[in-house]
RNA sequence: GCGAAUGUAGCUCAGUUGGUUUAGAGCAUCGGAUUGUGAUUCCGGGGGUCGCGGGUUCAAAUCCCGUCAUUCGCCCCA
């Protein structure tokens, strides 16, 4: 099959489409580096080990979700699903543990072995910040203001809400897991096929079925939040706190989980209903344990992605870029003249439009269409007297000006 | 992985219960009216394996089966 379609879930950015992708890449750009963070990338694929180890091997994303393959040296390679494994492996790697805290926003593609639907995508983008070596609940606090920041800035934060949970600490999961399915297996019998199947994997995940059955179970389910221990309520209480003192509003939701296993303490995530069932434009939290799982130090970190598309489905349109002046030369001796005309204005920082060929009338509607603000036409006539003629293509109006004063009469 | 809907020109769509020998429209595109002036108008041109494959029929864009793709939902996630 050579057939010539593209890969399934996979899409092309084109001209008209590509600057609001770059509106929402600049404006996390601009306030991520306002809080201090800089800016990296990793490579898009890695060792399948990096994201098998560290994102749960029960969880979705490595159960069914991975791009997999085995190169021609016969590694076990993986297109990566998610940026916050292959950052962390960056920051080990390269040995930036004298760096701590490691402030860093990344973007790029991102590959998962999906269904596809509105707002998702196989290849899809990303943006990402990550802050390795914070222990503090502050560092919670900033990462969730920064996300809050870029969603303000592109005019969607008012349509979300932000929701955040503690998972606790490694001791206050373990304990609670261990009620939780034993309360769960009691009642096996009642819950849904899906839920079953979560009972062994991500028993916390019942907690967001719609099945009614599953539902019915939850009021006398043991909660996460009793089990926490008081270093843990401490944490979240803090990141509380100092969420009010920043004016982030925010809805503590006991239910809400994460799909990757290396979450720990906090996790957020904000959440639209602007987007069909893809709800979740922005979310993250803590992974204390991660960069030790990866063959670190004990190292904490806190991070979050936002994805691209849908924040290009939510966010208006950019600010459309200057526009450009058309050359319209007329005969052979003003076309060579205005191939050094054009760099010349070029060269001073102005956009000029310049075909190659056609009818004056032809290349007057090619500048209509280029949006261009102004033609400038050049002659036999006007090459004589060493002047253009300079069309304001919105007002109509023609007039003169000198070849040498061109470049001053077109930058107003 | 599961369920449902939809695939006709570059785009948006029409095509009546299968039946008028070349499958239509608008927009877009190209050319001309106007070889030195961009809206508009007028005239004309190009562009289609009717998603693909098979089947039923005298006859299929239309009915049936399969397949691929898209969209929506479930699961899950950004």
């Amino acid at each position: 099959m050579t057939s010539l379609q593209p890969i399934r879930g996979t899409h092309d950015i084109l001209p008209d489409e590509y600057p609001r992708f770059a509106h929402v890449v600049e404006a996390a750009r601009a306030v991520t580096r306002l809080y201090g963070y800089r800016e990296m990338a990793t490579p898009v694929f890695e060792t399948t080990e990096v994201f098998a180890r560290t994102s749960g091997e029960t969880s979705d994303v490595v159960m069914k979700q991975m791009y997999s393959f085995v190169d021609r040296g016969g590694d076990p390679l993986t297109l990566r699903p998610e940026y916050t494994a292959g950052i962390c492996r960056a920051f080990i790697t390269n040995g930036q543990q004298q760096n701590v805290p490691f402030k860093v926003f990344a973007w790029g593609p991102m590959f998962r072995y999906e269904r596809p639907q509105k707002g998702r995508y196989r290849q899809f983008y990303q943006l990402d910040i990550e802050v390795i070596g914070s222990p503090e609940p502050g560092a919670d606090v900033e990462v969730i203001a920064v996300g809050a920041d870029i969603l303000d800035r592109l005019g969607v934060l008012k349509d979300c809400v932000l929701e955040l949970n503690s998972l606790g600490d490694s001791e206050s999961r373990a304990a609670h897991r261990k009620v939780l399915i034993d309360y769960f297996k009691a009642h096996e019998a009642r819950l849904s096929e899906d839920s079953k199947s979560r009972l062994e994997r991500n028993p916390l995940r019942i907690f967001d079925s719609k099945d009614e059955g599953d539902r019915a179970l939850l009021p006398n389910a043991p909660l996460l939040k009793e089990y926490l221990t008081s270093s843990a309520q401490g944490f979240f209480a803090g990141v509380l706190r100092g969420l009010d003192d920043m004016g982030i509003a925010y809805r503590v939701n006991p239910h809400l989980v994460r799909g990757l296993d290396y979450y720990t303490h906090t996790a957020f995530e904000f959440v639209t209903t602007n987007l069909g069932a893809q709800g979740t434009v922005l979310a993250g939290g803590r992974y204390d344990g991660l960069i030790e799982q990866l063959g670190g130090p004990p190292t904490p970190g806190i991070g979050w992605a936002a994805g691209i598309e849908r924040l290009m489905m939510l966010a208006g349109a950019p600010e459309s870029a200057p526009r450009p002046v058309a050359l319209v030369p007329l005969g052979e001796a003003a076309e060579r003249k205005a191939l050094s005309l054009a760099r010349d204005l070029r060269r001073r920082g102005i956009a000029v439009e310049l075909d190659y060929k056609g009818n004056m009338k032809r290349r007057l509607q090619r500048a209509n269409k280029a949006g261009a603000r102004a033609a400038v036409i050049l002659g036999d006539n006007e090459l004589a007297k060493g002047v253009a003629a300079v069309k304001d293509l919105d007002k109509g109006e023609q007039k003169e000006v000198a070849l040498a004063a061109l470049a001053e009469a077109l930058s107003g």
